[in-house]
DNA sequence: TTCGCCTGTGTAACCGGTTACGTTGTGAAC
DNA sequence: GTTCACAACGTAACCGGTTACACAGGCGAA
């Protein structure tokens, strides 16, 4: 592999001018700069990234972390992180934490050198634990995390007003048994929503303490909770699942007993998933904007590593649209509407 | 941020020795080793991957070239990856092509320095371009992409064979006039699925020139192909989709018009998407494992960084298996069903 | 003519690690 | 007591770029 020193030693110049003309600063003739161009294309040279970002002390990548998370949340969150790094010349170099706090350490430890920022997910990590590992002198934004007492700058999703708002609507269609399948108990996410249909349930219709199903966001438990549901242990008119997956699995389980969504009961759902359109009926649920939060925490980070403060703006909190669909007997949408996103092969 | 050598003088060492005892390297005695440890932790030193990189030569990343994919393919792919590339310590490096050939040389250059090998997966490019910008001293594994005259060692699916083998299961149950929804026309995967198609129509049942709709592998592209078939156009006792969006949207038509799935028309798809086993009924499809491409390709480029040889395992080929499901009256998966796969929050 | 000043280019010191090689000191063998 | 081998450690060169600074030459002004 050609170095810079071959490419100047080609064009029979120094270093420091040959670099001088490929970085195109001034005070190089035209000539000489051709001279150079010339080289570089002759010994098709490419400059070393890595010896470049030792002494520019910046290496235009940004380090990813994520949770063990698969599936259509994980590559939406990348496909939004992308669409702006992309734009701003900015690689992403990938890290997991495959659920250990452990291999979190060492993931955001690996990212020294390698990274000028940091966008880290880190859904069920205490907050003191967190700013133990993050080093202080790397920019980073948190996603889907109020960093709370930390003083760092996040990007979150409103869980509380979504499930708020979902159970605002169920009630507005004169539901009054509306049962809550919550997801894992030390989830924040799962937290919040679970919070936010308790206190709907207690400002707007009065009823406190209303019905709660465990869970944990898998569509197993969403079939346990139905098969629950079905037996008759619980009087239920409208049922709203913490996360879509458990709507699905509920969904399966009633329809094996003969029950009739949404003539017998109501079905909500949250997060809005690609499947929930393509259900029969489709599924009323929350859309979270998946994209919009990997966009808008890696345009929050661009914002810091250019310098800019971003005052007021540290904390962006992303709103859930309700999406009325089959379930609740709502705007059904057409079974032949078309999904975005492209094919799979 | 603290330096090896800000670690050698708190130790009272020379920075050669530093290294040596953090590297676990012999001639450290135990005290010194101790000494320097003890500096690593009160300096919080983590050592400068970018640095080490450099000299070491090896960077402890693969770069990951990918089309602009969206959805389950692109994460599972990811997912593979990056469970073969975690157990030896190997990051990941995201490079997007973006769709656009310029973007695709850019992304290649953009990696040099920075990793030691190279996933690509460049469905439609041409081979001869590949070469063009591959650096041939860069470590390089294809993606679903046979490279032909190339010499390099690739990962792809038999897209034929499983055609084939799908065609051959729809003439079992005594079908005949078969009709198959084609994918795009520069896309080698649609081609190879094609030819699957027509041969095992050939051979099998004699019949040559079978009908075949055109499409582009999408939801609405399927629609468009139910819609020329339930105004009975063309007679059908099956249809064959390319991949299983065109399913979807084929079956959506169907169900506008009436016509119910399987007793009026069979249905078939190709890939497994996961909402595939939840769609009414549920559909018959090609199972390809996307994940283990990914995780293939990676085993397969560690084995040439550690300086093995392939020989003639230089070349994996995947074979898909079939599902049959509902809308081929096949087995039916029950609704309730687990799904693999972690939920999305 | 001489003194600046400005422009184009070269020299060499970095960036933060690794490692070849040289140096020192210890104990065993003679 | 020498000699030698070997283990522990230090010095400095290097990886491949960037860039502060030095330097040479050309030009206009005094």
């Amino acid at each position: 592999m050609a170095t810079l020193r071959d490419v100047a030693r080609e064009a029979g110049v120094s270093v420091a001018t040959a670099s001088r003309a490929i970085n195109g600063l001034g005070n190089v003739t035209a000539p000489t700069k051709a001279a150079v161009m010339a080289a570089v294309k002759k010994l098709n040279f490419v400059p070393h990234s890595g010896a470049r970002s030792l002494t520019r002390r910046k290496t235009d990548t940004v380090g990813v972390i994520l949770p063990d998370l698969f599936g259509e949340f994980f590559s939406e969150i990348i496909r939004g992180i992308d669409l702006v790094a992309h734009e701003s010349g900015m690689h992403l170099l990938l890290g997991n934490m495959h659920g250990s706090t452990h291999e979190t350490a060492a993931a955001i430890a690996a990212m020294r050198g390698r990274v000028d920022g940091l966008l880290v997910m880190p859904p069920d990590l205490k907050p003191e634990l967190l700013s133990d590992y993050l080093d202080p002198a790397l920019p980073t934004v948190l996603l889907n995390y109020d960093a709370g007492s930390l003083d760092l700058p996040f990007v979150a999703v409103d869980n509380y007003r979504g499930a708020y708002a979902m159970t605002e609507a169920l009630l507005a269609r004169g539901m009054r048994q509306i049962v809550h399948i919550a997801g894992p108990k030390h989830n924040r996410d799962a937290r919040d929503r679970q919070r936010g249909f308790v206190d709907a349930m207690a400002k707007i219709a009065k009823i406190s303490n209303p019905a709660i199903l465990p869970g944990d966001f898998s569509e197993e438990s969403g079939a346990q909770a139905g098969r629950l549901l079905v037996q008759g242990q619980l009087p239920a008119d409208a049922v709203f699942a913490a996360n879509d997956q458990m709507a699905v699995g509920l969904m399966a389980e009633l329809a094996n007993a003969g029950k009739s969504v949404p003539c017998d009961v109501l079905v909500a759902g949250f997060d809005d998933i690609p499947l929930a359109r393509h259900l029969n009926p489709s599924l009323t649920t929350m859309q979270v904007k998946i994209d919009r939060l990997g966009s808008t925490a890696m345009m929050m980070l661009l914002r810091i590593l250019r310098g800019e403060t971003l005052g007021g703006a540290s904390a962006t909190i992303l709103t859930p649209t309700l999406i009325a669909r089959g379930t609740t007997g709502g705007a059904a949408t057409p079974a032949s509407v078309v999904a975005a996103g492209a094919s799979p092969t």
